[in-house]
DNA sequence: CTGAATCCCTGCCGATACTG
DNA sequence: CAGTATCGGCAGGGATTCAG
């Protein structure tokens, strides 16, 4: 699809939802659900290697050599209860899990394309302050 | 603008760019700098305040009355140090110190439009997991 | 009025060791 | 092979207090 029918509000990022005035951080806010999607370190890193096709543990550890079990134990559980992908264990020896990206995972594109080409038209990068 | 005329990848969020083939999560990726520059609790919310227009830093601890001085000062300075907001401070007394919006900080409306949007349409959530 | 300094508590991430 | 259990370091964020 070229362009999206939900309704535009004038102003971006601004839409006139309910939702919308909230005083306080809260995880019903649609924006902190998908920062919420997002949160951790290599998240996207992970999300991104599923962009390219499904893998299982073994595979997602030779792409991110340097991402440990653990963390990429937390960050396929953290997406698969996030809606992002499925997991489908494989009967049989040795075991292996297949995980994939599903419907709502794979509409994350956009979002990381928006991400991304903000993060491309950075003005003056100022390293302080981290 | 209505449509954006970078070069658009066949596949979203998976851009062609050196930049994207990276083995470990660094700060020079430019997801990860739009990230960075909403990392933070409240960030967003301070955000979408000036999208409604600037504000003084009495008005945003108005609009924002969970939010403390402290961490307010933090995200200011922040998003200051990111090119988000610039800093003007009005002679006279009381002192006063007026924010306001930067054309690449008003260029995160869409970002955050796409990050609504995308939580928008969550499917099935899974309390559990954090 | 604006914002920096300090203290404490919490949660994330990495490394290691262990289980089905 | 695909995780879970545990521990330690470190940075984030809230409350309070102090300064320009």
């Amino acid at each position: 699809m070229t362009h999206q029918t939900v309704s535009h509000p004038a102003r971006p990022g601004l839409p006139d939802d309910p939702r919308a005035n909230v005083p306080a951080p809260t995880p019903s806010c649609p924006v902190e659900i998908t920062l919420a999607a997002l949160h951790g370190r290599w998240t996207t890193l992970v999300i991104r290697e599923f962009l390219k096709g499904d893998h299982t543990f073994s595979e997602l550890r030779e792409a991110l050599p340097d991402l440990s079990d653990k963390v990429l134990s937390d960050r396929l559980a953290h997406l698969t209860n996030a809606g992002i992908l499925t997991r489908h264990r494989e009967p049989g020896w040795p075991p292996r899990v297949h995980y994939t990206l599903t419907p709502h995972g794979r509409s994350l594109g956009p979002v990381l394309q928006a991400l991304w080409d903000w993060g491309s038209t950075a003005p003056t990068r100022h390293p302080e302050d981290g």
